[in-house]
RNA sequence: GGGCCAUUAGCUCAGUUGGCUAGAGCGCACCCCUGAUAAGGGUGAGGUCCGGUGUUCAAGUCACCGAUGGCCCA
């Protein structure tokens, strides 16, 4: 039940007039819903067919690039995850923006097609396994499996809206990148920045072959636990006093090993340098075991007397502590090989642990990775830099002992054969302290089901060292956005070791290099460099596999031939291949310096990924730029977060948390993705879900729906002929202005900064607060219910105009779908001229300018008060509201009291209409003093911006075409139900 | 296990060199409108600022410890 509402007119006309028809009600064609899932795909066609990205690129100055260069995805699938589709479309805002901003912003894309990943996907698809079909068959399917990925993933990020050279985009697999990859490591070898080395990779002894660390599988073996003794020989080197060097002359270190057969090939100890070591005194002679090991180590070799004894009191007679050492003050003592005449030196390392065994680690480099990187890190330092420790594998390919385990009757037995044998031997030598079996999870062959071993073999190297300093100097020179980035990166290049760029693959670009069979040298020069260039950017790399090294080198001059011997000695090819990060690294030259006419000159301007290539490609692009040209490749790095679940968790196909990019393209579009990539602060890692998507719905929603609105009201407005001067515009009017170029000052300063999140925040807000809520929905009565050219209704047609011509460019980054389908349902009146002439795409509008005049930060101020007291206004309605005296708040009239001075100057300003206009009721009377309520009426009050507000139904009735309550309404002639404005529009019409 | 990072309302974000009762928009609840209508307006309810300890007259903010989550490594 509503209470008292406006008096209705009384008379009826004789032929009542419908006045809705005679209102000025938007009317536009651009649709509130955005049908995304086909309306996005004809704008997509739209600029495909006029080839806008094209013209695009051709309107601007070649001289003023912007060159955000793409790091490429993996071809491993032909669907994207949901953090690439962020990645894509951040790039997609930034080189869109910079385009507007008038920057040349080529963007090609790339993808990168070799590696193991892809491989490993091709072989599981062949019946019999890998070596059913031939290397240049696997290679074959191989390329067929990435080009079908790329067709897949093109299709996808083309779905975002993403712009760029689809026409040709760059591709590892492509021969010409190859080949400049061929050229790329030739320069680097003449350079001297490449060698040959020793370094232990998982190897399957049963079927001859390296295995990547995927390859292997974990299951329980059991092995014997051995604890064996290392007698210290030599002292020098090492700086305890000399009481102490005393003490430990004729004592020996503990290891422990799972792995006897290793023990041939072991160079060194190792010691944790922060724990604590306890030199015992016992009936094997003096033993160094780390401290709190000692109870496990004298539970297993004492008697059970003995270990009462031990357990009770902590010592025996026979078995107890004289001295303790920390680990670092052991460094550089030299143990005797137990059964080897060779000395094996204590190293210091955090890998070594208290989890099992003595806390000192038997050190194998042939056959331990942790050995291995300890190992390397000693090689680097001043006192073994003209004595490397070597890197001994005394292993075959089919794992049995060569001559260099220096053990002679160990030759030519496999080497778990060797475990009982060198058993024997420290038996013998009484070096062998305790012996027992031990089950434990150790790597399997994932082929076989075999154990696997590490094995030392010989691969190909870069020298990292050779130029460090110029690499992190270089790190220095770059732009790392957000800055930790700097740190991160600067670290890694610190502390990195060399870069092994072998692989024992077959899918990938060759390392170029030849060996004489007689003697094993190696043959790499630059005139062969160059002739294989010429050959692979023919043929791909695919020639090494399809021709022998001889027909390889068959088209080079005689006279090189002869120097070389070639066809005189037999040749071998290298058959590793590169590492993939080689491959991508090298993009700065196999793409940006291949394409100097479209991309320039390096460095670019920016590399665009996630954190997590600081160790991947911006590292690989950083080191292999710096070899080549010294400098890093790129002037900024920006990077992005990892998108995870909605409560924050990493997205796993088990925990079914994985949001899909196309089914959130089929539902929402691919517009609300964008806003959603737009909205979160991407530094850090990003959060996505259903309940983020919706809202994300909700906001593109609002964006569209304050457009249509302004559409729908310039359906009659020729910016030409109805634009009104500044000067002619309200109070209000101008006041909305300040409000859209201050925001737009904040977007544009967001923009800059690649803030895009503040974008969000501020678009949301100028369609919600200051138009939505304010400037539309008070001045609907003049855009409305005046007469069609009345000057206050072209005033605020000028400022919709305005708020269009300003916000659609600025649409254009985000939502570039939403902005051209605003463009195209503009008419040819309406739509901005670039150049003379309205461009075929908004996604060729340049970004708007701060207009200085616009900007009046005093009536802003001004604007705060009476906006406070909008406020109170509101609040008082909504008591009679709530009551049911009124409904809407036209149905209202109220009484203000300013009671601060300053609210009292400002709403003297406005003229009593615009009054009314502002406070969106019938009627506003200023007042000094509280209305007296008299008998009928009903009034409520509120507080705010320095005024008290009085509300009360409007008491004049009501016009049949404005609404508004006037006093007016019954004087027209022949119009008695309207008032005197509505009279005169309606007369006018 | 180590390095780096994050944590403010259901969601996305503000919160100056420590300084009013911690803010905004969305969402939510309730009301209104039906001339932006699968729209629009109004009012309102939501916070252990991840936890703990400390420094300080004063801590969301600074320091230390921890939890949870993420990336990279081992």
């Amino acid at each position: 039940m509503k209470g008292r509402r406006m008096q209705e007119p009384s008379v009826q006309e004789a032929n009542p007039v419908n006045y809705k028809e005679t209102l000025n009600l938007p009317q536009t064609a651009f649709k509130m819903k955005a049908g995304a899932a086909t309306r996005e795909v004809e704008i997509e066609t739209h600029w495909e067919e006029n080839r806008v990205y094209q013209s695009l690129l051709d309107s601007r100055n070649k001289a003023h690039k912007f060159v955000l260069h793409d790091g490429p995805p993996y071809l491993s699938s032909d669907k994207i995850h949901i953090g690439t589709a962020l990645n894509k479309i951040l790039k997609d805002v930034v080189t869109r923006y910079k385009s507007q901003q008038g920057f040349y912003t080529p963007y090609v894309p790339g993808y990168d097609g070799h590696g193991l990943p892809i491989e490993n996907a091709v072989v599981k698809n062949i019946k019999g396994g890998r070596h059913a079909i031939t290397e240049v068959e696997l290679r074959k399917r191989c390329r067929e499996f990435a080009l079908s990925n790329l067709k897949g993933q093109e299709a996808n990020f083309k779905r975002l809206g993403v712009w760029g050279n689809w026409a040709k985009p760059y591709i590892t697999i492509d021969a010409e990148f190859e080949a400049t990859q061929i050229k790329v490591f030739g320069q680097m070898y003449e350079k001297g920045y490449v060698y040959k080395g020793l370094k232990p990779v998982y190897w399957c002894t049963s079927c001859e072959t390296a295995l990547a660390d995927a390859e292997v599988e974990y299951g329980d073996h059991v092995s014997h636990s051995i604890y064996v003794k290392f007698p210290i020989s030599d002292l020098t080197a090492n700086t305890l006093p000399d009481e102490f060097k005393d003490m430990l002359q004729d004592a020996s270190f503990v290891i422990w090993t799972t792995t006897p057969w290793t023990l041939p090939a072991n160079l060194a100890l190792s010691v944790n340098p922060d724990l604590e070591y306890h030199l015992l005194k016992s009936k094997w002679g003096k033993l160094v075991i780390a401290k709190e090991l000692v109870p496990a180590f004298a539970k297993l070799v004492l008697n059970e007397d003995e270990w009462m004894e031990y357990d009770a009191i902590g010592s025996t007679d026979d078995f107890e502590a004289i001295a303790e050492f920390e680990g670092k003050e052991l460094e550089a003592i030299v143990t005797r090989h137990p059964f080897i005449e060779r000395g094996s030196p204590v190293l210091l390392g955090g890998h070594v642990t208290l989890d099992a065994g003595t806390g000192v680690v038997h050190t194998a480099p042939g056959h331990g990775m942790e050995d291995y990187l300890i190992v390397q890190e000693y090689n680097r330092k001043p006192e073994y830099k003209n004595h490397p420790l070597p890197i001994l594998s005394p292993l075959d390919n089919s794992g049995r002992f060569t001559d260099e385990a220096s053990v002679p009757e160990l030759k030519g037995v496999p080497y778990h054969m060797g475990n009982p044998m060198v058993l024997d031997i420290l038996k013998a030598k009484d070096a062998l302290l305790h012996d027992s079996k031990y089950s434990h999870s150790y790597p399997h062959c994932w082929r076989c089901h075999n154990p696997v071993i590490y094995r030392a073999t010989e691969q190909w190297f870069i020298d990292i060292e050779k130029f460090r300093p110029e690499s992190l100097a270089a790190v220095d020179t770059v732009e790392w956005l957000p800055e930790r980035g700097r740190n991160r990166i600067y670290n890694m290049v610190e502390g990195r070791g060399d870069w092994c760029l072998s692989r024992q693959r077959v899918w990938g670009v060759p390392i170029p290099i030849f060996y004489y069979q007689d003697t094993r040298e190696v043959l790499i020069r630059p005139e062969i460099i160059e002739h294989l260039y010429q050959l692979f950017k023919q043929h791909s790399s695919d020639i090494w596999w399809d021709k022998s090294a001889e027909e390889l080198l068959e088209g080079l001059p005689a006279e090189l031939k002869a120097k070389y011997g070639i066809g005189q000695r037999l040749l071998e090819k290298e058959m590793d291949i590169m590492d993939v990060w080689f491959d991508s690294g090298i993009t700065h030259t196999a793409v940006v310096d291949a394409r100097k006419d479209e991309l320039g000159e390096l460095p670019v301007e920016m590399y665009l990924e996630g954190s997590d290539q600081h160790r991947g490609w911006f590292q690989s692009s950083l080191l292999t730029s710096v070899m080549l040209y010294g400098k890093a490749p790129y002037k900024s790095v920006l990077t992005h977060g990892f998108v995870l679940d909605e409560s924050g968790r990493k997205m796993s196909k088990s925990l079914g948390n994985v949001v899909d990019p196309n089914s959130v393209i089929k539902e929402y579009g691919a517009d609300v993705l964008r806003l959603w990539v737009a909205s979160v602060d991407y530094t850090n890692d990003v959060r996505i879900g259903k309940n983020t998507l919706h809202q994300m719905a909700e906001t593109y929603k609002k964006v569209r729906n304050t457009v249509r609105f302004i559409l729908g009201n310039l359906f009659d407005f020729d910016p030409a002929k109805d634009k009104m001067p500044y000067e002619q515009l309200s109070m209000l009017d101008q006041y909305t202005l300040h409000r859209l170029h201050h925001i737009l000052g904040n977007i544009t300063d967001a923009f800059e900064k690649w803030e895009f999140y503040r974008y969000c925040h501020e678009i949301q807000y100028l369609a919600m607060a200051d138009l939505s809520q304010l400037y539309f929905d008070v001045t609907k009565d003049i855009l409305y219910c005046d007469a069609a050219d009345a000057p206050r209704r072209r005033a605020v047609q000028t400022v919709l105009y305005e708020i269009l011509a300003t916000v659609l460019p600025v649409l254009v980054p985000v939502t570039p779908h939403l902005a051209e389908d605003i463009w195209l349902s503009l008419p040819e009146s309406q739509r901005t001229l670039v150049d003379g002439k309205a461009p075929i795409s908004a996604t060729m509008l340049p970004w708007p300018q701060v207009c200085q005049k616009a900007l009046n930060y005093e009536l802003a101020a001004q604007f705060e008060t009476l906006l406070a007291v909008k406020e109170a206004v509101n609040q008082a309605l909504e008591v009679p509201r709530s009551e049911g005296h009124i409904g809407k708040s036209l149905e209202a009239r109220v009484f203000i009291q300013p009671i601060e001075e300053v609210t009292r100057t400002v709403l003297s300003r406005l003229a009593v209409a615009e009054q009314e206009v502002l406070f969106n009721v019938s009627t506003v009377t200023l007042v000094d003093a509280a209305p007296s309520p008299d008998a009928n009426q009903w009034h409520t009050q509120a507080a705010g911006g320095g005024a008290t507000v009085y509300a009360a139904p409007a008491v004049h009735a009501k016009c049949a075409r404005c609404w508004k309550a006037e006093p007016t309404v019954g004087q027209m002639p022949g119009h008695s139900q309207i008032c005197e404005r509505c009279y005169q529009a309606v007369k006018s019409s």
